[in-house]
DNA sequence: GTCTATACGCCGATAGAC
DNA sequence: GTCTATCGGCGTATAGAC
């Protein structure tokens, strides 16, 4: 999500300095967990008051993470989509993708998998209209079609791939499997792409 | 979850009582959502102390949800070992067995698999040390030592079977997949056991 | 963009009469 | 076991000076 500015004079406090801050307590504590004070101590400043110049109130601090989120991953999964044609090969970067963020933004993946963002945001639309979430689906409705996917319900597809990822980087992120997340990638990919692939 | 008592007269509120209402709305509005005062207009009495008469705090409701919910899972494990002998036969009852809770109390699952429980109860015992998961983790050594399952980490073989199952019910749950869990429990046994089952 | 100061609602929680 | 009454506090949010 965006870069990580650590400049020494520290001062001006930027709209992305909040949510990579926030984004940073939410998915460690909890969005509820979290208050405005937690932030504003986190972020360096004196008052809660300096937030208010950049959001409107604590939840569109989450509304503006999850858009930010959801959208530089659609914006990968076009890309990995662009590069590769078999089904096989974009869910297999699709996966190399989310268990190196796993690694590299461990927060990007715990707000994504483990906070429920309709406990936060009753608003929002539901994680399988989002856009991300349409364009794998489209990818696995393609590997049906082409004959490298079960033909089974796309849903259930997804179910079956993303539950076996979904569970594992968790295990990792928990620290309920001991080694790190590459230990696993492949391991969980193949078990993934089995538990779907035609034959 | 014990029996639900729907006398005509109801008058003497008991601590069952508000544990189910509790449950009932920790798993729809979430914990954080839902105050005492809404617990307290569920369970039809004018104040909120009547509460802390059963309870400590709110905090508690919580604690003896998680522990009762644990228990009986716990127990329902210790019958279904005892039953069969066959890890496949253990794990597809417990299977079974989770699927009908999502149909006859969703609450139930909701609340173990879609509420985060650290998020509630930071001092809690993680759910791999708890006594059901330690269970399944001995059905899946077992498993692997007769030559059921496939010779990796029993935690990864936990991942791939319950990341399917998990995820699997949770579309259900949340009625991103059409039909009711029934018509799933068959397929997702399926591909949860072959993505460990060896050969 | 940051401060001081302030408002205030809601919620969790307690005391004590019935 | 239920009520009335009340409390303190935290957390969100605003107004306005610098």
């Amino acid at each position: 999500m965006d870069k990580e500015k650590k400049s020494t004079v520290k001062k001006p406090v930027s709209q992305d300095e909040i949510l990579l801050v926030s984004l940073k307590l939410f998915s460690e504590k909890g969005y509820f967990n979290t208050s405005l004070t937690d932030i504003k101590d986190a972020v360096g400043i004196k008052t809660t008051s300096g937030i208010y110049q950049h959001f409107k109130n604590k939840q569109s601090i989450a509304e503006a993470l999850f858009a930010s989120i959801l959208d530089s991953l659609s914006i990968s999964i076009d890309d990995i989509r662009r590069r590769n044609k078999k089904a096989s090969e974009q869910l297999r970067e699709l996966v190399d993708l989310l268990f190196k963020l796993a690694e590299d933004a461990p927060e990007v993946i715990r707000f994504l998998f483990v906070v429920n963002i309709t406990e936060i945001l009753p608003e929002e639309k539901r994680l399988v209209d989002t856009a991300p979430f349409n364009k794998i689906r489209r990818v696995i409705q393609n590997g049906i079609k082409d004959g490298e996917i079960k033909s089974i319900d796309p849903m259930l597809a997804y179910s079956y791939f993303f539950g076996i990822i979904k569970q594992t980087i968790a295990l990792v992120l928990s620290e309920d499997l001991p080694d790190n997340a590459d230990s696993y990638q492949s391991q969980a990919w193949l078990a993934a792409w089995n538990s779907i692939a035609k034959k």
